[in-house]
DNA sequence: CCTTAACTTCACAAATTTCTGAAGTAAGCG
DNA sequence: CGCTTACTTCAGAAATTTGTGAAGTTAAGG
């Protein structure tokens, strides 16, 4: 965003208008300098980000998305805009935009757009992070439906096609289970934190 | 994790000696129906273990690995020779190397040496791919520690805090719920297919 | 309207990953 | 014993992925 052009460097953010973390009940405790990075010790905050980014990368996600879901987790308001994002993470608002998408596309995070202004704020919710964990449904789905074709193209009552059968089977298995355990998280979790 | 039912399957290869290197000939194609498959379509084999390869790539498993686990997968022994492998892939045999490797490592595949042979057979085994899948726990273990650390760097008063505190505990109860769903999975199998 | 802020898309440079041929190692077999 | 087979490791070429600057698009605000 920086224009890297002539020297006044004074961003407008310094303004910050009416944008208060008016997100929650409005007593945000924490209370200290800008929008959300500063109350807590930032470089607590940006070591706990990049570990758990690294695990996440480890995991099979791309870094970037892997850093930005990070920075959001750990983020008070559970909201960040793209600016602060970039801020905090050190990367352009084109590393931002693609990592946002992708996230955006598995589910993990949310747009929002602030009324009366051109900011967004990208949001993780709790729920979404289990449902997207879930998601992998989706892929499952996929696998199933490769399973069943090589099942019918190999013959039901080949040793091959046993062993295609069982690993279906055991998909299947998973699918109905995943639905019942996340049935179980939600009255586990209300119990512990209250419904929320 | 119980398990150790031991008495898995009988050794189905018994002479399968027959080398058959049509490799070294420039007419590698179909009818290679050699050591593996005599009777069934070579194609129809391939074109599950091409797509079915895909989706797990698709799920973030290397190429080489993920051809290399479909084609076991879809054998009748379910155990395939390096020479083998690499003649139905159309791979050098280091691919097939590191793609053994790779699967070993996450516990896909076994390696077994054929006794009075130098060659080496790689494995796939119903279990071990349910046990790979349910091995995400090693994964989920690592984020845990991070968000534990978030938690305790962060304060578990904070709103941030409170956050990673779910996401932790979603995590701790998802680990119990597998270890019983794979258990009840064991059973249902059972009624399925019969102890096997 | 025209300006400007916020984000997105595009093209390309850089870093990383993947797979191969070739050389190396170990072990059965003549 | 030493030849041969079966697999592994290594170095490097090729392909893919990643992140950036810069231009493009949309919408608020004067």
């Amino acid at each position: 965003m920086a224009e890297s052009k002539s020297g006044d460097e004074p961003e407008p953010e310094a303004e910050l208008e009416a944008e208060l973390e008016a997100e929650t009940g409005g007593d945000v405790q924490a209370g200290a300098e800008s929008a959300e990075g500063a109350g807590r010790d930032p470089e607590a905050v940006s070591r706990f980000v990049e570990h758990f980014a690294a695990q996440l990368v480890e995991a099979g996600m791309p870094r970037m998305p892997a850093r930005v879901f990070a920075a959001l987790l750990a983020s008070d308001t559970g909201a960040l805009t793209s600016a602060e994002l970039g801020e905090q993470l050190q990367i352009s608002p084109a590393a931002v935009s693609g990592a946002v998408r992708y996230l955006a596309q598995v589910h993990l995070v949310s747009r929002e757009r602030e009324p009366g202004s051109r900011r967004e704020r990208y949001r993780v919710h709790s729920d979404q992070w289990y449902e997207a964990l879930t998601n992998r449904e989706a892929i499952m789905k996929r696998w199933e439906d490769a399973l069943r074709e090589g099942v019918a193209s190999l013959g039901a009552d080949s040793p091959a096609g046993r062993r295609l059968s069982e690993t279906l089977a055991f998909f299947e298995f998973v699918e109905v289970e995943v639905e019942a355990m996340m049935a179980r998280w939600r009255i586990h979790r209300d119990q512990l934190f209250g419904a929320d």
